[in-house]
DNA sequence: CCGCTTCTTGTAAACGATTACAAACCAAGC
DNA sequence: GCTTGGTTTGTAATCGTTTACAAGAAGCGG
């Protein structure tokens, strides 16, 4: 094969004089190979070899309304847990031939963007937003400008009717969190929470309260923020506790790493003085030390099912709920509680 | 302001009419506004306002030649050591209007792509490659077809000349870390390696052996992957040993990870037995138990360069190398080596 | 008032694909 | 041979910008 290596990209039209053959034939070859008869498809697939020709994607775009790009908006790309639920949208888009765009929402709204109008000037064909902390009435505005937009919220969600979503059944994750330490004979139990206006704190304080009342406990918390000074912070406050809970429901593995660190140092062991489970399943919590036990959060799955629900597209999805379960992982940092009173 | 909630996006065309200028008026207000009449510059912003005008970017980048999208190929989007430098790179580049597109390059060589290929089938202005292990042959062939194609490599490089690379200062780590190690007293340090044919082993070994010789001690490895599982496996090698080492430098801190678990649990204590220190500073180290003594890696500074490099763009920068330099982290990982018999 | 320069503006031609429409072709049936 | 129907091809319009070029307006000194 000769590579053109002078200046200019082949386009369809050289590809075209080179076979003999006109530019739609070139572009049938293309895009509906069976359309076009055995020999001038031969003829054409030999020029494109001949020329190096690829497909100009922004005269493709601008001819056809679709870019091939998929948009998606997060909070913070720095953020590890991120990372494996990209990899699972990466997973199913790129075989599907699209392209994958990332933003982090904050620098869109810091930039005086908002929400719809970034997603007009990007013109993507679609849109995964694991970020449920847009404002409503960006979202709302959305609806309203751009109501067939192609568009789906992952991990988190907002309340906001009109957006399909992909979660972790995460009231399900704190129900399966309560029984296991209830099993293990755990009657005193804490959940350190996440951030308050946060749809995962909610929907895991909810499944906590469900727990609670099937199990005929009484439910406490601690608001914290899913980050590590909030597990720091928790083992303070709970070295001050005179009546000291026996385990501890953290909202998120981060929590539960601050919180094991910040109990360590006081002198609290774990899981022998306090059992704690996570949530989330962090590539690092089975080696953390000790294994956190902790509810698993199929990241992979979360981002592979949004990019499916993308691509599958159509209509009549507007209100779809999309659950990936969860599992509970059991390792070392939880036990059964000690009996103050063996019998 | 009037959105058009109706079918058709405002084209340039429609604010010309709305403000009654040409086409060429309005692309001058959005490219030039100093061209243009202050008179004239109003109409036109109150007619985009007016009607939602959005650039369209295809037709933009068909007209211009530019695309204004980077192209971020990694080998494992999985992979969380690679958040911190997605953020570096998108902290550039998006108040640069530049988008991100991301791929892995294992999925472009699964779909017998090729980098070159993938690259002109994109149509980005430049690309970051995150992954060294590129063909050398795949990217001569780049050279050869796309001699001025504006790409870096970051994090990782390639011995291919021709291409310019941000990197950290990997061999001043390593030997930070050996002299670390020899200042607390250690003599027999090994080192756990990365993966045999990876250019950032060779660099963490070039300085591992510099430093060996300049403190006239003899380098000693076990080879490694930068995995988990290296670490654990090398711990069990470790056990065997009769003359252990006091002093274990591992070349990903994800491997002193594994490595102290598998000491853990053969009895083996870090720092009281064994001191270990690793290499990249990842969020969790520090919540390690111990706390990860290691050299750290700026990774938003990596991104933000390699970004930077690419956005300077222009000429003669082909066998540019940035050194991004590294920092010793003492936590208590490591320890003063006990001498075997106090004086 | 005229010629000169300097600013603004508009007209129209690209950019490189896709695709409606029409023409050409071919085989089969009468 | 002529019609019919189906396939395969080509012509040319179109997508929405940007920008070279030319023309018009405006200012200014003589």
């Amino acid at each position: 094969m000769t590579l053109k290596t002078d200046q200019k990209a082949a386009t369809v039209q050289d590809v075209a004089r080179h076979a003999n053959v006109s530019t739609a034939t070139v572009s049938r070859t293309l895009s509906a190979p069976d359309s076009v008869s055995a020999k001038k498809r031969q003829a054409v697939l030999d020029a494109i070899e001949a020329t190096g020709y690829r497909v100009n994607r922004a005269a493709r775009s601008l001819r056809t309304q679709r870019s091939n790009n998929i948009l998606v908006l997060l909070p913070n790309l720095g953020n590890p847990f991120f990372s494996l639920v990209l990899q699972g949208i990466v997973d199913v888009l790129t075989p599907a031939g699209q392209s994958l765009v990332v933003a982090e929402t904050r620098q869109i709204y810091s930039a005086g963007d908002d929400l719809f109008s970034y997603y007009r000037a990007q013109r993507a064909d679609g849109m995964i937003v694991l970020d449920g902390g847009v404002p409503a009435e960006s979202l709302n505005r959305f609806l309203a400008s751009e109501p067939d937009a192609n568009i789906v919220f992952a991990c988190e969600w907002t309340n906001v009717d009109g957006f399909p979503s992909v979660r972790s059944s995460n009231e399900d994750g704190a129900i399966l969190a309560i029984q296991h330490l209830y099993d293990a004979g755990h009657r005193n139990i804490i959940q350190i929470t996440g951030p308050k206006d946060n749809v995962l704190t909610h929907a895991r304080i909810a499944g906590h309260e469900t727990a609670c009342k099937k199990l005929g406990l009484e439910p406490h918390y601690i608001e914290g923020d899913f980050s590590l000074d909030a597990g720091l912070q928790a083992a303070k406050q709970i070295k001050a506790m005179t009546d000291k809970p026996t385990a501890i429901f953290c909202a998120s593995d981060v929590i539960a790493f601050g919180l094991i660190s910040g109990l360590a140092r006081c002198g609290i062991r774990v899981p022998e003085d306090i059992s704690v489970i996570g949530f989330d399943d962090l590539e690092f919590s089975e080696h953390f030390v000790p294994p956190l036990t902790t509810i698993r959060q199929d990241r992979v799955a979360l981002g592979a099912t949004a990019a499916q629900v993308l691509l599958r597209g159509g209509p009549s999805k507007a209100d779809l709920v999309e659950m990936i379960p969860v599992s509970l992982i059991e390792r070392s940092s939880t036990q059964r509680a000690k009996t103050k009173i063996p019998v």
